[in-house]
DNA sequence: GCCGTTTTCGGCCCGACTGTTTTCAGTCG
């Protein structure tokens, strides 16, 4: 079994636990366990073999024993166990707000709950309300809360959460009393999807603050409201949390607000080892708990609270827990991309395949945007559904693109269409033979029909990436995010495979996809794999899907020089051509 | 379940809000 599969199951075990009220910090060793194993540096049946397994941080005698059960024999007795003795249903409860597994717990041996429905009944039939510790606000809650949970999925692109959120924040800068305000949470970190939105503010009127933000246009329900925090559920069901703070309390709050879970536990590990106290109201001269503005270590802004734990600034999108303390106490982090420094794509679609639009006005539209190229990489001919180009028709457009080109150079612009194909991967072969492959500008290698194997996908892929003539493997796993899981590749060896040919690895920035995940852009950096950043643009508008791929490389650690379409075009032309740079 | 320069037990990050209670447990982030 592999890893990923094992980690999943971790994860699993941990909330099983959870619902048996176990204690928590045994379910919170599971969960960080398999994301111990998801970062490990080195093959796990390699550690498991030579039984090194406990020597990795996080791993003790008995999640050894488990993790080299599984991965022996594919099963765990103790998690098949745990898994029958809780009733399916109770685990998707948990997914209903205000329902923990204690409540749970409850309503399962006083009334014999044990899932969405039978919960439904018993609420509507007033038997919630009658038991210890429960009421009618609390039965009222419940039914509100499975309503939500059908209506809306509890997850969200950030793409999504993005576009809600930059309104309210737009509204929040333009209030009075609002002194320094920003996003927070997984929004601010860029994680690919989101569970709610989170902003912070800070001002001296705390309380008129949240009186303004919950009256704001947009917000359908307001799920809590106190002096200092709200939480709003927004028209299109993302849950957004507002907290307020002091001005000088900003910089902690935002701090800890951004989180991740993980990196928080680190910092304030970090600040007892110094003797300090760590909350999102300070850094504290205290072991004990504090709020004393005489013990307060002052500092203006997120820089000054890591430099007093002895870090370098962590960029909000690095901050996962994933190596980043390491890095900023060596002061070794990478100066990270910026959506800035994209000078144009290599990967697009336009009316010739199933784009929207024309190459007139992709050329008109791009050059005004100040970019310096967008190659058109259309679908070939096996992808029928998508209006794949033949090879006649793929010599027309290169005559059509140079037209295009030279009306740009002689109005003196320095933007220019470049010719490309998006190539489907088949099972034997690429879709196009090399000898058109070698006079397009860019190709783009995609496996649109991946089979079900994992060895047989990533043997297609390799293949494609040893083609000479193939520049860029293209959204490699083929996810969609909250709708389609990617198919089974063996991603490390793709990357070694395109680390030995000089291939690179598309990032591919449709909300969607963000595909390749940002969790192994590291490893691909390790081996000198270049990035590029590609929106799969099929209408203009998709440019901006840049912005949001930039975001996602820096998570992945990016600097502008792992990514080529950050190069200004001559040099991205020597690149292409494996010139010397 | 993990861990150890307070080392084999007793910690493990911390606070706001809600609802039900009348001082606090549960949930959430």
């Amino acid at each position: 079994m592999d890893k990923d599969k094992i980690a999943g199951i971790l994860v699993e075990i941990g909330t099983l636990l959870e619902l048996k009220g176990e204690n928590p910090f045994k379910t919170r060793a599971y969960a960080n366990a398999a994301r111990t194993l998801e970062g490990l540096n080195e093959p796990l049946i390699t550690l498991v073999a030579e039984k090194r397994l406990g020597e990795v941080k996080g791993i003790g005698e008995a999640l050894e024993q488990k993790i080299t059960e599984l991965v022996e024999t594919g099963r765990l007795k103790y998690y098949d166990d745990l898994k029958a003795s809780i009733p399916p249903g109770l685990i998707e409860m948990l997914e209903i707000s205000g329902l923990g597994p204690k409540k749970i717990q409850a309503l399962n041996k006083k009334l014999g709950v044990d899932s969405i429905e039978t919960l439904e009944s018993a609420c509507l039939a007033g038997k919630v309300a009658e038991l210890d510790g429960f009421g009618e606000k609390t039965q009222a809650n419940i039914l509100e809360g499975i309503g939500r949970k059908r209506a809306y999925a509890s997850k969200h692109l950030l793409s999504r959460a993005w576009r809600a959120a930059e309104p309210l924040l737009e509204n929040l800068r333009l209030q009075p009393d609002v002194i320094r305000c920003s996003t927070a949470g997984s929004l601010r970190r860029f994680k690919e999807v989101i569970g709610d939105i989170d902003l912070l503010a800070s001002s001296q009127k705390p309380g008129a603050v949240i009186d303004y933000f919950v009256a704001q246009p947009g917000i359908v329900k307001v799920l809590a409201k106190g002096e200092t925090k709200a939480s709003v559920i927004l028209e299109d069901g993302i849950q957004c949390d507002l907290r307020v703070v002091s001005d000088a309390e900003f910089p902690f709050a935002l701090a800890y607000f951004t989180g991740s879970k993980e990196h928080n536990i680190v910092m304030r590990q970090r600040a007892i080892q110094r003797g300090l106290r760590l909350n999102e109201y300070g850094l504290f001269k205290s072991k004990e708990e504090t709020r004393d503005p005489q013990l307060l270590v002052p500092c203006r802004t997120e820089e000054e609270v890591f430099a007093e734990l002895g870090l370098a600034f962590v960029p909000p999108e690095l901050r996962e827990d994933h190596g980043e303390f390491a890095a900023a106490e060596k002061n070794t982090l990478p100066k990270l991309i910026e959506w800035s420094d994209l000078k144009g794509s290599l990967h697009n679609h336009s009316n010739w395949s199933d784009g929207h639009n024309t190459l007139e006005e992709i050329a008109e539209f791009m050059a005004d945007l100040g970019l310096e190229y967008w190659a058109i990489t259309d679908h070939s001919k096996s992808s029928v559904q998508a209006n794949g180009l033949d090879v006649k028709r793929l010599r027309e457009q290169l005559k059509e693109i140079a037209r295009i080109n030279e009306i740009c150079a002689n109005e003196g612009r320095n933007f220019r269409l470049l010719t490309g194909t998006e190539v489907d991967v088949l099972k034997e072969r690429l879709d196009f033979e090399d000898e058109i492959l070698a006079e397009l500008d860019v190709v783009v290698a995609s496996l649109h029909v991946p089979s079900g194997s994992e060895a047989e996908n990533t043997k297609r892929l390799i293949r494609a990436a040893e083609n000479p003539f193939v520049h860029i493997l293209g959204h490699l796993t083929g996810r969609l995010l909250l709708e389609r899981e990617p198919y089974p590749v063996n991603v490390p060896a793709v990357i070694d495979a395109c680390a030995a040919t000089g291939t690179r690895i598309e990032l591919n920035c449709n909300p969607y996809r963000l595909d390749l995940d940002w969790r192994h852009w590291p490893y691909a950096k390790s081996k000198g794999v270049k990035c590029v950043i590609n929106p799969d643009s099929h209408r203009n508008s998709h440019a901006g899907f840049l912005r949001l791929g930039a975001g996602v490389a820096r998570k992945g650690w990016l600097a502008k020089a792992d990514v080529i379409n950050a190069s200004p075009w001559p040099q991205l032309l020597k690149e292409l051509k494996h010139l010397p740079v």
